[in-house]
Parts: structure tokens; sequence; C-alpha cells
RNA sequence: GCUCCUGUAGCUCAAUGGUUAGAGCAGGGCACUCAUAAUGCCUUGGUUGUCGGUUCGAGUCCGGCCGGGAGCACCA
């Protein structure tokens, strides 16, 4: 099986990464991270787009070159990548030159397939911002605004990509690829958008007196590429498409690799970007149809009911709210109150009581009552095989039907269900302790086979919960398996979850609080400590 | 303006056209003591936005209205 290819969106380098930035990449992570477990070899991409004009006036304003500035910025999100646990294989940077190279590779090769051509347009330019305006910057009377200063009209000349050429090859794919898009409703606007074009070309270039940081035409140094072009390509130019061509080393087997199994992206760069300008792309350049990724669309962290944005000042900082809830502990709350192509609402109050009520108290406390009791009534040594009864059994059987349901809720991108599912093992484990009551059989001698059975019971219960919510919870369930004395075997896969992951005599460790209860000051829940 | 999605418990969401619309969390009560003031059991809570239609039967299908959201190709 070809390897599972995945990436994010690349990131624009303009400002410091928030909260939803955090949230694609942890999905994306969670897959990865899942896909590997499940035994399938990964390619995990993601990466930030440091071209464009914002990035060049941002560094202007800053008085900063704008490598120098871009650099900086990305530095942020490395950083945050590393605190969350998001382990990708490699990082696209689309100034960097091998990326730069096929770039210009397909450039050319377009351009000498006529795919490409130079044309002249007039439109309304705003000379203190520096860019063409479009009906959308018209106010409600229909004239620009004053954000936009002078208003001219102006003629410029630029490249074009023959995208309407290819619209009634991607309106027939998507029809007949209902895979193409997750979720699959969000094709419908897809099409809509395509029925109501009227075969608009893509532009793709900017004049160099306008905008420098770019990637330079090879066929017309007057240009720059721009934007869209440049930063889609990174799927391929980092997946060691033209590889030879442009000597680029050190990437992996593009024919091996493509097409990607998921391109992860928001749903505000669906359409046009990812599922009309790439797809159209990648068939000008010569791919067929089953050479076009797959995409998965997520939906947005909304703040009380409104969207996140700076001019709101609700922007959440995902660097306070790890610092506060441990890096997997947002994680947790970031896969568990979503689901995967649809918008949540953001809450101090829920990631609190995700962090408290079920991390704490329901798995942490778990654990923590297990090995305690496991500990002072057996030294921590499980045996295994002494007694078995109805309500072992039980807690058998929903361990097992969790695991077996897990992996299908995972493939399909049902994270909350994927975890619920492993849930249900810590509910039955709680439960099972209140049923049996193993304080109460260690005080009676006769009931030490019984007791024995519990303890193991338990202990194999939390292996299996490690496993589940390893994709999530890396660190922590690193840590759950520390404590159990049990470290996942060499190439263990999910298809080896079985009943029994734990041997007869197997030692215990100590059990420590893995998630310290969180207190809050104030009312206004973790508002008070996660912004302060 | 055009197109599409959506409206179910305080919150987040389930319910192939088929019993009395369910779960988790929050709220209330009780029990327990191994544990991180944890856990378990019980429980309150609904005119499924609204008006009509189709049907033996509608949360589900159709239409109107009201509310919420999204998309509509040089905007990253």
């Amino acid at each position: 099986m070809k390897p599972y290819y995945i990436t994010t969106a690349i990131d624009y380098t303009n400002a410091a990464p928030h909260i939803g930035h955090a949230y694609e990449k942890v999905l994306a992570d969670v897959m990865a991270r899942f896909q590997r477990l499940n035994g399938r070899e990964v390619y995990f991409l993601t990466g930030v787009d440091q071209h464009g004009q914002k990035v060049q006036k941002k560094a202007q304003e800053a008085g900063k070159e704008p490598q120098q500035f871009v650099d900086e910025i990305t530095a942020h999100f490395t950083a945050l990548w590393e605190k969350l646990g998001v382990k990708y294989d490699s990082f696209a940077l689309t100034t960097a030159p091998p990326h730069k190279r096929v770039v210009q590779a397909i450039l050319t090769r377009l351009h000498e397939a006529g795919q490409l051509y130079k044309a002249s347009r007039r439109g309304h330019y705003s000379v203190r911002q520096e860019q063409f305006l479009t009906d959308k910057e018209r106010g409600e009377d229909g004239k620009f605004g004053d954000e936009w200063g002078e208003v001219i009209e102006l003629e410029e000349s630029n490249w074009y990509f023959k995208l309407s050429e290819h619209v009634d090859w991607l309106k027939g794919y998507i029809r007949s690829h209902p895979d193409f898009i997750f979720p699959a409703h969000r094709a419908h606007d897809v099409i809509n958008a395509l029925e109501g074009s009227g075969g608009i070309d893509l532009c793709i270039s900017r004049p160099k007196e306008r905008l420098t940081w770019g990637i330079p035409l090879p066929f017309d140094p007057d240009f720059v590429n721009y934007v869209w072009f440049d930063a889609l390509v990174n799927y391929i130019s980092y997946a060691g498409y033209l590889a030879d061509e442009c000597g680029n080393t050190g990437l992996p087997d593009f024919k091996t690799l493509w097409p990607a199994n998921a391109h992860v992206i928001g749903k505000d760069i669906l359409s046009p970007p990812h599922a009309i300008y790439w797809p159209t792309m990648l068939h000008a350049m010569g791919f067929s149809d089953a050479d076009i990724p797959r995409l998965v669309v997520h939906g947005w962290w909304n703040v009380k009911g409104s969207k996140m944005s700076k001019s709101l000042g609700n922007v959440i900082d995902p660097n306070v709210l790890a610092d506060t809830f441990t890096p997997d502990g947002l994680r947790f709350y970031l896969m568990k109150d979503i689901a995967t192509g649809y918008d949540a609402d953001f809450s101090d109050e829920r990631l609190l009581m995700a962090y408290n009520k079920e991390l704490g108290g329901g798995l942490g406390n778990l654990l923590n009552r297990s090995l305690n009791m496991a500990n002072r009534y057996r030294n921590g040594v499980v045996k295994i095989g002494g007694h078995d009864d109805d309500i072992c059994v039980s807690l058998r059987e929903t361990v097992i039907e969790a695991y077996t349901a897990y992996p299908e809720k995972m493939e399909s991108w049902a994270i909350h269900e994927g975890i619920e599912e492993a849930w249900k093992i810590v509910t039955a484990a709680n439960g099972f302790i209140e049923q049996t009551q193993p304080f109460k059989l260690a005080k009676d001698e006769s009931q030490a086979a019984r007791l024995d059975a519990v303890l193991h019971h338990l202990a194999e219960s939390l292996a299996h919960v490690s496993v589940l919510l390893d994709p999530v919870m890396p660190v922590m369930c690193g840590r759950i398996r520390e404590q159990l004395g049990w470290a996942l075997p060499d190439s263990f896969k999910l298809t080896d979850l079985r009943w029994g992951l734990l041997p007869d005599g197997h030692q215990l460790g100590l059990g420590t609080p893995l998630f310290p209860r969180v207190e809050v000051a104030s009312e206004e829940g973790a508002g008070a400590k996660a912004r302060p």
C-alpha cells in the first residue's frame, strides 16, 4: 500500500498563529499518528507560505528584509508545533530554493504548452493600499470607502492561466468523484461556483514594480508569480515532483507518494483555491483523474458565536492554553469538541470541564485509583486467571467493542467518535470499580482471587485506552504506559490489540496524577488563566 | 441579488418515513471511600423554530414564513 500522504494548509506568515492554525495542524497530526499506529507508512507535510504582498508590506513597516521578517514569524509556528507535539515529516517553505525551482519548472512547462498568456486588464486601483480592488471592496453605496484612499482606474498587464479550458473537465470530475471533497456536501458549493462562472482565467502574476517578494516568472522577468500558484505547488514540490529535473535531493519518491490522501484545509480556502485552482492546475500539468488529491475540509472555531478575528479582539492564543491545560489537554479538547468538517464554538468553560472532569476525573483518576489499589493490595503485581465472572466478562466485551469500532471512526475523520469509543472503556472501568468494590474485597481473604481479577482487568483496560488515545494525546498516553510499567512493543499495530496485552506477573508502576486539577480564581471559567 | 446548508433539552449533538424523540456535559438528589472534592446510581429538563401540505403514520418528505450560517473565480 502506498504511504499515507497528508498535508495541511501552509500558513501565511504575516501574523502569529492562533487556535485555528493549531486545530488544523493537530487534526492532521492525529490522523498521521493514527495511520502510523494502524501500520501504514505516513508522510506528513505542513509548512508556511512566506511570499506575497502582505508580507512585503509588513516587513517594510517593521523595517526588515522580507526574508528576515518571515523567518521570525515562521519560528513562532514551528515552536508551537513543537510544543503541541505536531510531528511532521517535512516542513514546506515557499521561499526555499528547491520549491522555487519546481514552481519555475512548472511555469515553464505550462508556458510551453500554451497554458499561459499575457493580457491587459483595467481595474480600480488603490494607491494607498497598492492593490487592485474588486466589487467586494465596494461599500453599501457601491463606492470604495475612505480606507482605500485615492482610487484610480489603471490598466495593467499580467499573465493568466487558462483555467477556463479545464472547467468542464473539473465539473465532470467532481460529479463522478464524490470522495474528492470531505465532507461531501461542500462539493455543492464548488459546482455552484463553477456554474455561475463565465470562462474567467486565473491571474498568476504581479508586475515587479508592485511586488518584488515572489518567484520570478522564468519567461518574463518583469513579473513575479503571485500567491496561490506558488503556494499550492508546495504539495508536490515537497513530495519530490520534478526533483530530478530540478536537481532537488532528499525528497520522497513522487511516484510512490502521490496522490495526497488528504489535503487538510479550512473551509475558507476550499473554493476557489483548492477545489478549483489546484485540480485544474494539476490537470493542465497532465495529471490524470487518478492523481487528483483528496480534500478534507474542516470547520472553524467560533468564539461565543462569532468569528474569531483580530478586530473583535477575541483571538485565542494556543500557547497560553497549552501552558494551562498541557499540550495534550488542549489537543484532547480540540479533537473532542468538534466534528470534522463542521464549526464549533470555542469555550473556556468547556475546555476547563474537559480537562478537569473528563481527563482528570475520568481518565486520570481511573489510572490513579487503579494503580493505587494494585500497589497497596498486591505490590503492583498482576495475577491472571484465578477468577472470572459476568462483571469481568462485561468489561472485556466493552474493551473489545471499543477497539473494534475505533479504527472505522478514525479512518473516516470522525475523531470525536473515535475518542468516544475509547471513553466507553474509561466509563465502564470506573463503573466496574463501583460494582466490584476492590477496596472491600481486599479486606476479605476469601476474595483474594477475585481481587486479582479485578485489578488485572483495570490495568489491562487502561493499557487499551493508552493505545486508542495515543494519536490524540501521545505524551499523556506514554505516561499512562509508564505508570502501567508497560511499553508499546516495537512496530505495534492497532490490529495487534487483543485482550491480554499485559502478561501474568506483570509489574505495574506507581501512580501519580496525570492531569492535576486546574483551579480557576474567578467565575469567568478558564478565561482568568487562559487570557491574562 | 443568486445558490446552498441549518434550526431537536441550558450547552454540544443523535435518531433507514414506523413503539413513549435519545446520549454526553451542565443542574438537582442519593450512595460510596480505592482515588486528583474524585467515582457510581437515580433524576429535572422537549409543543423537534413556525404555519400549512403529502401519508395509515412526519424530527425526518414538500411548500410558505421567521431566525442562524456559508459560498458566489485577479480578494492569500
